[in-house]
Order: structure tokens, then sequence, then C-alpha cells
DNA sequence: CTAATATAGTTTCATATGTAACTAATATTG
DNA sequence: CAATATTAGTTACATATGAAACTATATTAG
């Protein structure tokens, strides 16, 4: 008797971008927490000023390439961290749309304290992670990203 | 001279946090994507559908275990379901405030239709992996995910 | 058995987010 | 050098989401 093909089945539990979504999420859900807690500030706002904190001067549309947020999200992340002191704009000299952001002396002070406690949280995610596993799982990733994404600039 | 300790610094684009939520989102929005121009369907409609499709009889409580949705998400998206004809809603009987949730034959094709797309879907996305690479990939993203959240119930 | 407590699920409200429309400036082209 | 198209960034609107309040039923304690 021929064999029929099996049926497809879909474990969610088992399906690549459920659990990636799930864990991703889990771990932003925990991180935005702690931005929030102690600075108040959002994930987008705090993506911003890590852009801002290693590269002063750049324009909302750069932050954009850089953070994979898109102007809007930008835009309002940056009218935020204007409201609260963090980043500083100042027209550029050359073209009159755009503006040079940089943070303040303030946003600087924050910047110096969150970074520790980012790469703090990083290094509880990864710590039951072998220093082998880690380069694997960047590995990973990259090539995930490249077939989900493959045009989109890394920097 | 001593040397002073370097300065912790964080490069975004390698930051995990970071990595994981832009990889989530690209992957889940091409999803979406697909479920939504074909079906109609939210990524909260299609789990809860992918839920109902391998364990009939179920409730929403319980869908939400399942799916990491909270009440309120899998309670909206079981009210379209519902109003869109793909899921049936009875009355328990030994317990007056659940409901008994399964797919109606309409709520069935679609699954039936979905569910190869999202397996080709996941396959494209790991086709450049190798099958090792792929198990490493699982081993690691559960790490991770026991790391971030100890006690989530996996199913 | 009744009162207090807990649970399943829905609704409400406030906020976040994405898309599209808009403004102002620059770049292109005929 | 107009007229048109493009780009940077903001605003407005519609929809999505999460937290808390609420309704109805079930469970527990006295």
């Amino acid at each position: 008797m021929p064999e029929l093909p099996p049926k497809p089945s879909l474990r969610l539990r088992n399906f690549l971008p459920y659990r990636l979504s799930v864990l991703s999420n889990t771990v932003s859900r925990k991180i935005a927490d702690l931005y929030d807690r102690e600075f108040g500030l959002s994930i987008w706002q705090w993506r911003v000023m890590a852009v801002l904190g290693e590269n002063a001067g750049i324009t909302a549309t750069e932050i954009g390439q850089v953070t994979a947020m898109d102007k809007v999200a930008v835009s309002r992340a940056v009218s935020g961290l204007i409201d609260s002191g963090h980043v500083a704009r100042k027209a550029s000299e050359e073209d009159g749309r755009r503006s040079i952001l940089s943070l303040t002396s303030k946003g600087k002070g924050v910047y110096d304290k969150i970074v520790p406690i980012a790469l703090g949280a990083e290094r509880d995610l990864v710590e039951t992670l072998s220093a082998a596993e880690r380069e694997q799982l960047a590995r990973l990733m990259e090539k995930l990203a490249k077939t989900a994404e493959p045009d989109r600039p890394l920097w």
C-alpha cells in the first residue's frame, strides 16, 4: 500500500517566528522596565541615546537607519528627549531641513549610568552560554537577519 | 603605570536584546503580512487558530497559556475570529464561566491552507542554515528563554 | 448556608504605534 | 532660472495594545 505524504503539522512552540517573537518580547519588556523605572525612558528613547552616545552630531534620519526605527518613531523619541533635557538639537548649516542632534551633559550623565546596566542585563541573559555558544548565537542571528532582510544597512 | 579599567562600551548593533528585537520584528512583520493579505487574520488571531488546530475544545485561558498572550489579547482575537466565522464558542457544562472553543469548518479550511504557507515561510528563513545549525539555534534560544523567563509553562 | 474570595472572560480607558498627509527646504531638469 | 520632484522631519488620524475595572460564575471559609 502506498504511503500518504505526512500531513504537514505546525506546533506553535517549535515554530521559529513564534519563538523569536516570544523571546524578544520577554527580553524587551524586562529591559524596557529597567530604563523606564530608573530613568523614565522608553526603549525607543534609549535607543536614540545609545546611538548619540557613540556618535554625536548625527541627524534624525541617520539615527533611524542605525536603529531600524522609522522616522516617526525617531521624531517622537527625540522630541521627548529634548523635553526631558537629555538631547539638544541645532540646525544644520548645510541643509536647513536637517537638525544635528547630540546628548546634553544631562544626557551624557544618564548614558554613562545606563550603559553598565544594559550590559549587565545582557550578561545576565547570556550567562548560561559559553563563549563559543555566544559566538554561535551571534553568527546564526546574523545569518537569519541577512535572510530576512538582505539589504538593511548595518551602519 | 596602572591601567585604567576599559570604559564599558555599548554598540547597539552588537547588543543582544536589540538584535533580537529587530530580527523578531522583521520576521513577524513579514509573516503577519502574509496572514493578513491572504486571509485577513492578525498575527494574534492566527496564533489562536494554530493552537485550536492542534488542540480542539480548549478554553481561552488555556490558549493564553500556550501562546503567551494575555487574556485581553486572547479575548479580542477570539471575538474577531467568531465574527469572521473561523471559530465557534460553546459554553462549558462544568463551569459556566468558561467557553469551549474550536475551529469551524471554515476555520479548519483556512488552517489547512495556512499551515503549509507558514511552514514554507519558516523554511525560507532557515534555508541558509544547515541541519546542525538549526538544532544549535533551537538549543540556544531555548536556553535564553529559560534564563529570561524561568517559570513559563511550555504547554 | 451565607459571606468572602478567586477565577474566566469582557469592557473601558489611556497610551503607543503605523500610515498617510503635510510643511519646509533642497535638488533636479528642461 | 522657473517648474517639478525629492528629502527631512512633524503632525494628524485611525488602529493596536496594556492595565485596570467590571460582570458573572465558582470556590472556600466560617
